[in-house]
DNA sequence: TATATTTGCTTAAACGTTTAAGCAAATATA
DNA sequence: TATATTTGCTTAAACGTTTAAGCAAATATA
């Protein structure tokens, strides 16, 4: 019953008396083909249940129509939404995507990018692991000519294009949001400094606590690998501080629900003693007990023009050459509970 | 710089000076070639950076090594922990994993069924959508003769492999839990009746409470599609009763969290006035106030089994008949505050 | 009516790999 | 020493598609 042999562009051809090539042509409309032979084509590919082999058609045309997407992991609302949309645009152009999840390690990245070059993918977009530093496996993408796009985290000096928000403005907004709810003593935990994009939220936070005549204390500006523990950890260590923070800025969600977990523990009122904001607007920002105040990163908007690039220099060949072309989206802030100290 | 003539086989024939057939043998260590030419051939093809073009071996041997996985979202700390457990079992073995998700969406799982045949997949791992309930796109994966493994939510009648929890087994041990704590009056809110893992839990809290020699009470259970939004709309529904449940077991964590956000905007109590379960065990029920229990599925043990089940078939062939081969994992139940009536 | 162009196909080769069949040289066996 | 077997390769064809080149018939143009 299963196991039928499978029907290729030769059956069709046999049915019809007429050679495959005509086949071929006739399911691609080429304008030389008469109407009537489309038409006894694609009425008997219907027939037999034709499925063109995208293999054969890869191989020859030296193209796989796959699109390889390496996100740090799949679990966290803004790659899987990136993901989503990347998929929606591709998909309607006849490409397919093929998800790698690196865990955050360097390792598994490169690992990964292996497996989307053997796999003949025809172009990678790719947002960093927090361990990468060495971007060579990056290059030996570019190397091979496939377009690479960045998004998130991604490297100025690799020098290919990149789609993100604004960090730097970011760190600006939400400093200024929490000096209009009177907060004096602002700290920061920040991301790594050699990422890029936690590089500019921390010259975000510096600058604009300088616009506000704020001074720059050093004992408030914390580097965090942002998870969950690490934020608990960089809360308790403010909180040994003589003078306190009135507000914390934490560059990710989870650490700041750290922060949050740490601050109940120790009954501090939130926001009336230290306000607290986060970054990324996980979706828990939304529901834990106060709701946390937090960065929208625009991730459909992301999604979706990381794969028009890719669609861009996808028609346009192989071998045009890359060159930086950034996309910094606007971010906003969802202000919550957390910050909200007039009506809390 | 980029985009130099790809190496081919041929090319490593050439420099040898012996046939594009030996060179193949050779990277395969095939036996009848010798230990000399085998050194020479990878030398050269490590000198030359030669990747072997997945697309054409895959033509010619009429597999492609890829295996489609098809979930219902990827945002969820179940789904992602499976699809990772997938990929490194399968990755051990040379195959890779193309992710696909349908969003609880029927016409998207047929679309991403479609994608996956078209792709050439050599299996396909997949849990259905919510609105799954016409299995013929199913169907259309067997009839091709290619090996389909469900996970989690599969359907009986398909007549494949599936790999799972014990659903019936985990209401019993949550009513069980319950009723140590002294409930009396358990409401479930239940999944869809029609798809078969909430069915099974329906069915467990109904003859668990018969064991426990609780009355059934047709009000306390309640059929949901398990978002944070039903979660809360259920829970009203809840508490506008004359007598009220002092326990509520959730078929899922999401609508746990709604119900327990209910609860708290009413100032009830959690556990002692009302005590709360949810399922699956996702990272915000340990992080949310008062934290929630909830059942783990144990999602690397499918991940891992689910891939080498597909392994088995791999290694068969193509031409083996399914049969329908369920692995039924227990599942543990994590006890938090929520439920923790003795410790709160 | 004679030549040029267009239409609608066919032929043949190619993409890069694998593998069945075959063959000469080397080695083993009688 | 004569035959059988093994070793180590080569040759040729194939996977299913696409596409350049070509050619006959139909149609257009002079």
């Amino acid at each position: 019953m299963t196991n039928k042999k499978r029907i290729t562009i030769k059956d069709i051809a046999n049915v019809l008396k007429i050679s495959p090539a005509a086949v071929s042509k006739a399911l691609h409309d080429d304008s030389r083909i008469s109407k009537e032979t489309k038409l006894a084509v694609k009425k008997v590919a219907k027939e037999l249940n034709y499925q063109p082999n995208l293999l054969a058609s890869a191989l020859r045309k030296g193209k796989s129509n796959l699109v390889g997407v390496i996100v740090p992991k799949t679990n966290s609302n803004f790659f899987s939404s990136v993901i989503q949309h990347i998929e929606e645009v591709l998909n309607k152009e006849g490409y397919h995507i093929i998800i790698t999840q690196s865990n955050e390690s360097y390792k598994k990245e490169c690992d990964n990018i292996d497996t989307l070059l053997f796999t003949q993918v025809d172009g990678i977009i790719a947002s960093m692991a927090n361990e990468t530093i060495d971007l060579s496996y990056y290059e030996k993408i570019k190397s091979k000519g496939i377009p690479l796009i960045l998004f998130d985290r991604g490297e100025n000096n690799l020098n290919v294009d990149y789609i993100g928000i604004d960090d730097y403005r970011s760190s600006h907004i939400i400093v200024e949001h929490l000096v209009e709810q009177g907060c004096q003593r602002i700290a920061h935990i920040g991301g790594y400094k050699h990422t890029r994009i936690f590089n500019n939220r921390i010259r975000g936070y510096v600058d604009a606590l300088k616009k506000h005549k704020l001074p720059l204390n050093k004992e408030l500006l914390i580097e965090s690998n942002l998870t969950l523990q690490d934020g608990r950890k960089k809360m308790k260590q403010l909180l040994e501080l003589k003078k306190r923070p009135d507000a914390v800025y934490a560059a990710g969600d989870y650490a700041a629900l750290g922060a949050l977990q740490v601050l109940q523990e120790n009954h501090i009122n939130i926001p009336n003693d230290i306000a607290l904001v986060g970054f990324g607007n996980e979706p828990f920002t939304a529901l834990v007990t106060p709701t946390i105040t937090s960065i929208e990163q625009h991730s459909s908007e992301i999604g979706k023009q990381a794969a028009t690039i890719f669609l861009e220099y996808a028609v346009k060949g192989n071998f045009v050459k890359q060159t930086l072309n950034k996309t910094i989206l606007d971010a906003a802030l969802i202000v919550r509970d957390s910050s909200n100290i007039k009506n809390s």
